[in-house]
DNA sequence: ATTCTCACCTGTTAGC
DNA sequence: TGCTAACAGGTGAGAA
C-alpha cells in the first residue's frame, strides 16, 4: 500500500517523465471521479508544470495556476504506458501532447482521489502534521505529551505526523524497540529519541529503495519497489527476529494487522 | 478537543 | 471443489 516512500517515488517519476507535458485529450474519465468534481472535464489543454508531495498526498501544479490533488489510498497507481491495454480499473487516461505515452490513474478499489484543489482540499492539506521524514524528537515529545492512546494509533494519525502507514509504523516501532500498544505518555525520552531517528532512517532508506512492493504498488514506469526484502517485522509472522531470534507475531492494534517482536518490544504501561 | 468506529470498494484468502 | 465470510488498509464523517 502506498505510504510516504512509495508516494515520493511516484512524485519523482512524475517530475522526470510528465512535468512539462500538456494534456492533449482526456481519453477516459470514470463517472465516480466526475461526480466528485465536475470540473475534471476541463483538464484538456493544461500543462503539468511540477509535482510535489505532502504526507501521502500528491499535488500537481499546472501552468494555468490551478492545482490537482491526487491520493493513491489503498490501491491507486499512476502509470505511464505506451499503448495501454484497457483495464477496467483505469479511471482516468490522459493523452499527452508530443508524447507517445498516456498517463493512467488506475485504482482497483476506487478509494483514490483525483480532483482540483479548492477550499475543501486545501483544508485537508492544512490539517496534516509535520512530515514524517523530518520529524525531530523534540517535536515528537510535544506531540506525545499526555496522550494515553497506543503509540501505533498515534503514528498512523496523519494529523499528528504525516506519511506513515501500517508497514512503516511497524518497522519504526521494531527498530526503536517499542511495543505498538505502549501508551504515548509512557514512552521515555530515550525511546522518543530512538523512535524519531528510526522513523527518519527507515523512510529515507525506503525512498532510496523506491518503496515496498508487497502487492500492487509500482512506480510510474511499472517498476516495483525494492524495500520488501529489508522488512524486519511487517509480513514476517513466524519468522525469527534478527535481533533476538524470538518469533515475530501478528496481532491487531488500532484496527490494523500489527507485527512486532515479543522478545525485544516489551509492553510497559 | 480528542479519539474511536464505521463506511467506502473489490480482489484474495480462510474456513466450512 | 465450491461457496460464503472475513480480510486487507488510508481516510474522513459522525459519534462518543
Amino acid at each position: 500500500m502506498p505510504e510516504l516512500p512509495e508516494v515520493e517515488t511516484v512524485v519523482r517519476g512524475l517530475n522526470q517523465e510528465v512535468a512539462g507535458f500538456s494534456i492533449k485529450s482526456v481519453t477516459h474519465i470514470a463517472a465516480h471521479l466526475l461526480k466528485r468534481d465536475r470540473r475534471l472535464k476541463n483538464l484538456k489543454g493544461d500543462t503539468f508544470s511540477h509535482f510535489s508531495r505532502r504526507g501521502k498526498f500528491i499535488i500537481a501544479e499546472m501552468e494555468s495556476g490551478r492545482r490537482l490533488l491526487l491520493h493513491l489510498r489503498m490501491s491507486g497507481q499512476l502509470l505511464l504506458e505506451e499503448r495501454p491495454r484497457r483495464d477496467k480499473h483505469d479511471h482516468i487516461v490522459l493523452s499527452l501532447a508530443n508524447s507517445t505515452r498516456k498517463l493512467i490513474f488506475r485504482d482497483v478499489r476506487k478509494f483514490g482521489v483525483f480532483e482540483w484543489i479548492d477550499g475543501e482540499q486545501q483544508k485537508a492539506l492544512d490539517r496534516l502534521g509535520p512530515e514524517a521524514t523530518e520529524v525531530t524528537s523534540a517535536e515528537l515529545r510535544t506531540l506525545l505529551h499526555l496522550s494515553a492512546r497506543p503509540i501505533k494509533a498515534f503514528l498512523l494519525d496523519q494529523h499528528k505526523i504525516a506519511g506513515l502507514g501500517n508497514i512503516y509504523v511497524d518497522e519504526s516501532l521494531y527498530r526503536s524497540r517499542i511495543h505498538p500498544l505502549t501508551p504515548c505518555r509512557s514512552i521515555s525520552n530515550a525511546e522518543i529519541g530512538r523512535l524519531a531517528r528510526a522513523i527518519r532512517y527507515i523512510l529515507r532508506t525506503a525512498i532510496d529503495k523506491m518503496g515496498t512492493t508487497f502487492d500492487s504498488y509500482s512506480g510510474v514506469n511499472g517498476n516495483p519497489g525494492e524495500y520488501a526484502s529489508y522488512l524486519r517485522v511487517y509480513g514476517q509472522r513466524g519468522e525469527k527476529c534478527a535481533r533476538c531470534s524470538a518469533e515475530i507475531v501478528r496481532t491487531r492494534v488500532a484496527g490494523r494487522g500489527t507485527h512486532y517482536c515479543p522478545g525485544c518490544q516489551k509492553l510497559k504501561t
